[in-house]
DNA sequence: CGCACCGTGTTGATCTCGTCAACATCCTTG
DNA sequence: CAAGGATGTTGACGAGATCAACACGGTGCG
């Protein structure tokens, strides 16, 4: 397995490339990858890539796929492994969440921007994408069962939570947020009001509290 | 004024390549912005930009800057007109801010993409981003004198106000969320569970209900 | 065993861009 | 009216994304 004659076939230049790209992402940016670039790397001509990929989109929409399973099977193990309390394991998710895109932040903007991958719906990245939302959904449904949150649509709650998470985690890592700010804390008042929020009323639910 | 012989010089030209960019934006998102193609629809040759922008970035950082003004004014007098109560107010807001983003995807897009913007701390954005942000602080500080909202540092309730409104802006215009859902419905539902969950605890406050 | 074929790589060439340099126009001011 | 600055113009470079034609190597068939 040791080639050091650089053989003409690489042997696997497909992953290496997906793992290149992936590295030039974190260091400079999607906006620094290249495909010429990516090729001098790995040590192949600037064409090969184009063997394995159709584009430079697709390598990158790739690349933003594996960021979502990645996403995806940190949030699973996360959230397996937090104690049986639904609210803690809500709270815990929530702080995976937004530390992956304070991790890698390039990688984590990619996976969401669709101008970086051009405006073509891309199936694959649809796909991974919904499989970490269902599993929020299963959350809350879980989450429900225990009386923790508000009898309604899980789905909803789902995109209401994602999206306090995901644009919390937008501001951080597109320096929104001023850097003196405390992020955890952030994050833990964000899943609180956000629980606080969805908390089943009592009973008789006073709509306005008195004004 | 009826400049038909294409005078030499312009006559306005920083104002047209502005609007000129932000009409390809909207027509084709950030990427396909051209120097070349903005001079060209412009009617000047490719170098005459450079005459009133540093560089591309320099151009596309003041069509965001724009276009936080724009948000910015848009929220301000949707807020005044709102109905006296706060909550309303506060609910006419996020609604227009996620409407702002639906009606301007790429302009909203490359005003929070930090990747199309290249990398450098632009004052100018941030300060008027800042100044977006200021006026969300004093919408909680209002509302916490109405006891609408608990009373604890403004600024953390506006951080996660913002996050909720813009994660949903943004998984919205990323195309995130299932076209077939009621985005309306989801801007309610996201503010009033921010409402729900700011709002001051009657007195004795049960941190967990039970379980 | 020898060869046609396919998957992988390679180099050459084209087209689009961003941007700089040198030169042309105008307008303003002394 | 001439000097000087602001604003435009064209020519030239170098970087990139791709495509086309051609080279290598391993495989399966006859």
């Amino acid at each position: 397995m040791t080639e050091q004659t650089s053989p003409y076939h690489h042997g696997n230049l497909r992953a290496a490339l997906l793992a290149e790209a992936e590295a030039m992402i974190a260091e400079g940016g999607a906006g620094s990858v290249t495909m010429r670039e990516i090729g001098r790397r790995v040590g192949v001509s600037r064409a090969a890539p184009y063997r394995h990929f159709a584009d430079k989109n697709s390598l990158l929409v790739a690349v933003a796929a594996i960021g979502f399973e990645r996403l995806r099977d940190r949030l699973r193990s996360s959230g397996a492994a937090a104690s049986r309390s639904g609210v803690e394991r809500f709270r815990r998710m929530g702080q995976e969440y937004v530390r992956f895109a304070i991790d890698n932040p390039a990688h984590y903007r990619l996976m969401y921007g669709k101008e970086a991958l051009a405006r073509i719906d891309r199936p694959e990245l649809r796909e991974v994408a919904n499989s970490l939302f269902d599993q929020l959904v299963e959350v809350f449904r879980a989450h429900q069962r225990e009386g923790g949150v508000k009898r309604q649509d899980p789905r909803t709650q789902a995109y209401v939570a994602w999206s306090a998470v995901h644009g919390l985690a937008s501001l951080v890592i597109e320096g929104q947020i001023l850097t003196h700010v405390d992020v955890d804390a952030l994050i833990k008042q964000t899943t609180q009001t956000l629980l606080d929020g969805m908390r089943p009323r009592p009973r008789g639910s006073p709509k306005r509290p008195k004004a």
